[in-house]
DNA sequence: AGTGTATGAATGAACG
DNA sequence: CGTTCATTCATACACT
């Protein structure tokens, strides 16, 4: 196990064993589409038994999906798949091998981004047309700035290669991984772990997807309805309380969350970080990026890392929660507990993203960097000592700004 | 090398936020891309906030790539794309995804087309149309196909996979004929160089699925290196003569044989030769397509000659040609076109294939072999002295035929 | 008008 | 993992 993806794609490609279809499908169309498919053959039959319709994501599907992947849940565990799927499949038939080929497939997609600046580039013989191009090379990729500097985390990298190949080991890390939060003082900090931190095995460096601004979802702010059924998207149980809000929830949430803040939240911390200034705005975009994150809380999954399942076992917890030096978690309410608020933990937002934090002072500096100064929604700054630890504690469900 | 660099992935979507315009329309802009489809979206209506113009080739860019597809880099690798892109960039806007996308489209749709006859139409049957006029795009340089059969080139088949799920079929693959033509003692020389250019590290692999099938795609060229001399294609980088080789095996294989021969040579050359016939002189299509070449040069692509759809099972391969009168034609030359054209070479067309020679005196019977006699265009033959050259330089922009 | 075709774009599924 | 294949969506354009 250890994070052996690599099997998976074994496990399902093309099985055959599929006893009916599962793929959802369902009614709609059929019809011709896929009619003449298999025309290849000459000759020959070929049998092309079944088609086997390719999955289809739904929106809420996708939404879920590009939510988990934003998390910074790169390149879920076996098990992570599984439980994803199954949470997929309240809204439509799907397996573990679409869910893994989703991953697989956006994580090298958004991957491609920058890269590659062989330098040259750009020959172009004929120099009017340069002229008249505004830009100069790159436009699609349009890397630009970013530049993959960000790159692999030391030492978190290390970690996700490991969990595929180097199998030997098996260390069945669970858990722990390793890596894993230094927060603070360095530069890599809370956002290195928000970005990966791989609870168990999965997620990692690919920061990519961050760099490229790729924006990753796009929806038009349906209403997701994710409450469609009951949502208990997980397997096992999941938590109580939030969802009823749901209900009509959305706008719940979207009030929520958008009145005070707004910005963007975007994925990732890099994102956090340089969205700062935005704030109230409503954008209904971002609207949607709210919510769902609000379900991936719910899920378990961190708009940052966590991941594990909250659900059975909860003994990773450990793990979960985070070994943060000291303040603070990222988000994460779900689950055994935190949603609830722990005895020891509140939950905050920092430029909309979801933080768990011990209760008591919360050191700034330390997850953030020395120059890193919060503001409270209502504007006024969280007053600090010289070390960059709050005063007080962070405010329960708060939403703070990063600057 | 070897891997890595090799062929694109896919994932540019769009370019993500990128304010500057791209598409050559209009610069719209605002959103951003997004990407998601709405497909059969159930329920919400959505609409897509962002029209995103799709690119739109021009003439002269299709004829680029076309004229690339045609020499045989069906996939380009991702540098290449670039290459390319930056050729194009001279057209009008167009960015690498523009152009991943438009060699998968091409090949697929190649292949595609190809490929259901086989069993005569008995089915389903879709009324009407297999040969579809080409209207409006461009048909452009003839319809890329070549005949497989002269050439599969001895080895080369390896790469299997093909087109896989596809059944098997059989592969009968002729065993080729290795025939290929001997022109020239050093045979190196410009029918090779032209057969298969490939600068840098182009070439791919990809020919699985000319393989058999009636009707031949395209052809599998492979470039080869060559050491070139004269013909500098390549703009950048790139040391004269590399034959780097590639990382694939596959064109390994071929770069032994061809050296001397090429197998893959005959293809071009007997097209060369066939295509005679066809003299349109001064069709104005015949230009487009000489053109086009011309720009492969300067490129560094080697233009195989157009196609000629013959394959075995046609009548008769003479056909070539084709008749696709009117409306390509005229695309081409309004833009700059052609300006090419470097000051020390001048480009002369053989058999309406472009070929960039030095200016003075061409040696023909080492480009053609001992046997070898050009005539101009109009008629008269080009008088060489006892070792086959050149009294004189020939003509920039002329067109002469061999025989 | 609409309808079909050609083709750019997006993305699920797989191969190596 | 990076690539490549296959499908499908979406849209511009041509046709009777």
């Amino acid at each position: 196990m250890a994070s052996s993806n690599r099997h998976w794609p074994s496990m399902f490609k093309s099985k055959p064993c599929n006893p009916h279809h599962q793929w959802q499908h369902d009614l709609n169309s059929s019809l011709l589409s896929g009619c003449h498919r298999n025309p290849y053959t000459s000759g020959v039959e070929e049998r092309s038994p079944e088609p086997k319709p390719r999955w289809n994501p739904k929106p809420e599907q996708i939404r879920i999906l590009e939510a988990i992947f934003n998390s910074g849940m790169v390149n879920p565990p076996r098990d992570e798949i599984r439980k994803i799927r199954a949470q997929l499949q309240e809204y439509g038939q799907v397996g573990d091998a679409n869910v893994f080929y989703w991953f697989q497939n956006r994580k090298s997609r958004s991957k491609h981004k920058n890269r590659q600046p062989p330098k040259s580039q750009q020959n172009q013989s004929n120099p009017s047309a340069t002229a008249r191009a505004p830009h100069q090379s790159i436009p699609t990729t349009t890397p630009a700035t970013a530049a993959p500097s960000l790159m692999t985390n030391p030492s978190s990298s290390s970690s996700s290669s490991s969990d595929k190949s180097p199998p030997k080991l098996n260390p069945n890390k669970t858990t722990n991984s390793p890596t894993c939060f230094s927060l603070g003082s360095s530069s890599s900090n809370l956002l290195d772990q928000l970005a990966y931190n791989s609870p168990t095995t999965s997620v990692n460096q690919n920061y990519d997807h961050f760099v490229q601004h790729d924006q990753p979802f796009m929806f038009p702010l349906q209403h997701l309805n994710f409450t469609s059924q009951g949502f208990t998207g997980f397997p096992d149980q999941h938590t109580p309380h939030q969802q009823m809000m749901m209900t009509d929830s959305n706008n719940l949430i979207n009030n929520n969350i958008s009145h005070s803040v707004g910005p963007c939240t975007e994925f990732l911390f890099s994102e956090l970080i340089s969205s700062q200034h935005g704030v109230g705005i409503s954008d209904p975009k971002k609207d949607a990026e709210d919510e769902e994150k609000l379900m991936m809380m719910k899920l378990g999954y961190a708009t940052a890392p966590s991941a594990t399942s909250p659900t059975n076992n909860v003994p990773a917890s450990a793990a979960t929660v985070l070994p943060l030096p000291s303040t603070l978690n990222q988000l994460q309410d779900e689950s055994g507990g935190s949603a609830v608020v722990g005895p020891m933990k509140s939950t905050v937002f920092i430029n909309d993203v979801a933080f768990e934090v011990n209760c008591g002072p919360f050191h700034v500096r330390e997850a953030f960097g020395n120059d890193a100064v919060l503001l409270h929604s209502t504007g006024q700054p969280v007053l600090t000592n010289e070390w960059g630890v709050t005063l007080q504690p962070l405010q329960h469900g708060a939403f703070y700004y990063l600057i």
